[in-house]
RNA sequence: GCCGAUGUAGCUCAGUCGGUAGAGCAACUGAUUCGUAAUCAGUAGGUCGGCGGUUCGAUUCCGCCCAUCGGCUCCA
């Protein structure tokens, strides 16, 4: 007879099987009223699951972040079986939760329009308001693929075919719907009180794009209608942070028809740009390396020996003379191996560091591009390592510390850190890989940081360390990365003279810190609303005047900061300083600088923030040290 | 590249069930010289994304193309 173990350790005795649900309502009747499913030794079931022998059990209440995902996992079949009312036609396939909600994918003669998504979500509201008890049920594999395939579920079919046929599988049917589904799930349909479906999207079957396309209905679903409330208003808070609508508000930069892809910048955005690149050339020099710069346009037979041609050869733009082709440069590293190749090297010029500002263009897909975050034209901050198999350790050390110290200083700390290891299409020996690959995760584990494992994810000629970023919109932003390889020195002829004077291959590390510029300006932008920490702004400091009276005394503030480095301009328009406020408050401005007859008298300032801060009088010195500390700080 | 949506003045957007378009802000001109988030008045501004078709007539309907947006796939 069981005796069933709560998580407080207390333990209660049953003369006959019990249910997770009698065993909620023996505690008590509220309990049984808020549960949604349990945990038995560790696994969650349903409130209908029996126990018969002894076990550990957790009541999983929509308190628990698992409860959370039942309800979207259930509200995810409550969508199938709304969609099934009014679309017969329609077949379900999978309908997995994500992050804030779930998705259900449906195969469908045409795709579901917005109205379509209104009907339906109408439709999910009745259900829940019905009540609608959800039963689980069993059957073995081979009765299962007979049931979906008697009532025209061909793509569910298709998914139990591929399980091992020796395994039961359990269904729930919730109405007239029946879906196959590992659970658990909520036990009436009335449990689910806050949804809302968010979008429709193509997307293929098995994520493979040689497959058919499916419709994929995206929704999102929390506790209570409070919850999904505050989730809508994020999203809302998160449009207004778009780094596209910044971009253009504040004049930084923008994108046209006639160049896909590509940014053009104005003098704003370029300051941003031009601080960041001087202040990472600055980080590189301190930390031994060499800044280069080569060629945009490399003939063919180049990439072709590196490998690129035929992993990339679609995704690279090419041009033509004199019967030569040229490839315009995806990526910097073959000619970095040019210069290292230019003279011989020794093992005393080892570890030998090349960075360089690369422009690079890819040819992506018209379909992926993304504002500043995905383009077809972009600079790295990228830089090869040349070493020995014997620096590898402390050369991925090193990176990972300067990594982290550049990531700090633009205000991020959250970093998350991923190993990605040989993919499927691949150059490169297996010992080399795994030579490679245990190397980094040396590296990891010497610096005792918490990654994760993203098997195949490697790049082809090595395996890699990935630095991201969360963003505002909650997307995980790829930024950094230091990748091993064994394989492009050797195909390229680097060689060095070692100590026993034989000719070795080096072994050759690519790294980038921020990634792509442009990519790490929008998430900046992003992360800051657009009001970038004061190192960073295009314009530190707007000086006004109260009056034309005033405008001489402007003119000298002005050139006082600007005297001591500072991004400064002036605004003498004839217009009230309320207005002229109001403007550079919505444009970012870090600090406000208002004059008047009276600051001019005592050669001072009004000093105001762009949050509305008002700092009172300062003298210029006062000033200039204010500011001066902030840069010097980086703070936000 | 695939699925869907969108494309109107510099910006944000309205509008035309087929009869060549409108607002606010910005710009320009004038007045106002003002103390911490919008002073007032006037003027000007558009091949309604591109190309083709239907039509007496297309920004509106149809087709193709381009770009953008949301996903999918991809991402050296």
């Amino acid at each position: 007879m069981p005796r069933i173990t709560l998580p407080d350790g207390s333990g209660r005795d049953f003369d006959h099987p019990v249910s997770v649900v009698d065993v909620a309502a023996s505690i008590g009747p509220g309990l049984a009223k808020a549960a949604l499913a349990g945990k038995v030794d560790g696994r969650l079931v349903d409130l209908a699951h029996t126990m018969d022998e002894d076990c550990e059990l957790a009541i999983v209440t929509e308190r628990d972040e698992e409860g959370l995902d039942v309800i979207r996992h259930s509200t995810a079949h409550l969508l199938a079986q709304a969609v099934k009312e009014l679309f017969p036609a329609a077949q379900v396939t999978i309908g997995p939760t994500i992050d804030n909600g779930f998705y259900y994918d449906f195969s469908y003669q045409r795709p579901f329009t917005p109205e379509d998504l209104e009907a339906i979500e109408k439709r999910m509201a009745e259900l829940a308001s019905q009540d609608l008890p959800v039963a689980r049920s069993v059957k073995s594999r081979d009765d299962a693929v007979a049931y979906f395939r008697g009532i025209g579920e061909a793509y569910k079919a298709e998914i139990i075919e591929s399980i091992p046929a020796n395994e039961d599988l359990s269904l729930y049917t919730q109405g007239e719907f029946t879906d196959l589904c590992r659970g658990p799930h909520v036990p009436s349909t009335g449990k689910l009180k806050a949804f809302k479906l968010m979008k429709v999207a193509g997307a293929y079957w098995r994520g493979d794009s040689s497959n058919e396309m499916l419709q994929r209905i995206y929704g999102t679903a929390w506790r209570d209608k409070k919850e999904l409330k505050r989730y809508l208003n994020r999203l809302a808070e998160a449009e207004k942070r778009d780094h596209r609508k910044i971009g253009k508000a504040l004049d930084l930069f923008h994108t046209q028809e006639e160049a896909p892809g590509m940014v053009f910048w104005h003098d704003k955005g370029w300051r941003i740009y031009l601080v960041i690149q001087q202040y990472v050339r600055d980080k590189l020099r301190d930390n031994g390396y060499q800044e280069v710069h080569t060629p945009q346009v490399i003939d063919r037979v180049l990439w072709e020996k590196s490998g690129h041609w035929d992993k990339f050869g679609d995704m690279i733009f090419t041009t033509h003379s004199e019967n030569r082709d040229y490839a315009i440069k995806p990526m910097n590293c073959p000619a970095h191996i040019q210069i290292y190749n230019h003279g011989l090297r020794s093992y005393r010029d080892l570890p030998l560091r090349l960075a360089e500002f690369g422009s690079c263009h890819r040819n992506e897909p018209s379909g992926a591009l993304h504002g500043l975050m995905r383009v077809r034209n972009f600079v790295q901050d990228d830089a090869h390592i040349f070493c020995t198999e014997g620096q590898i350790l402390s050369e991925v050390s090193d990176f990972i510390d300067l990594l982290f110290e550049v990531y700090r200083d633009f205000g991020f700390e959250e970093v998350l850190v991923k190993l990605s290891t040989r993919p499927e299409q691949r150059v490169g020996a297996d010992e080399l890989w795994d030579k490679a690959e245990q190397s980094l995760e040396d590296a990891l584990n010497h610096k005792r940081l918490d990654w994760e494992l993203q098997p195949g994810e490697g790049a082809f000629y090595g395996p890699k360390i990935e630095f991201s970023l969360r963003d505002c919109l909650d997307r995980v932003w790829q930024l950094g990365t230091i990748q091993l390889d064994f394989s492009m020195p050797g195909r390229l002829d680097a060689e060095y003279v070692a100590e026993d004077n034989t000719r070795k291959t080096p072994v050759m590390l690519h790294r980038a810190i921020l990634g792509s510029l442009e990519r790490f300006i929008g998430i900046l932008i992003e992360h800051y609303a657009g009001a970038m920490p004061l190192w960073l702004s295009p314009v530190q400091v707007m000086v006004m005047n109260i009056t034309d009276r005033q405008a001489g005394y402007v003119e000298k503030v002005a050139r006082f900061l600007d005297e001591r480095g500072f991004r400064v301009e002036m605004d003498l328009r004839n217009e009230k300083i309320g207005f002229k406020i109001r403007e550079h408050t919505l444009t970012r401005v870090p600090y406000l600088v208002v004059v008047g007859d009276r600051e001019m008298e005592n050669d001072s300032v009004a000093l105001r923030t762009r949050g509305g801060e008002d700092l009172g009088t300062v003298s210029l010195d006062e000033l200039a040290e204010r500011l001066g500390r902030e840069v010097a700080a980086r703070s936000a």
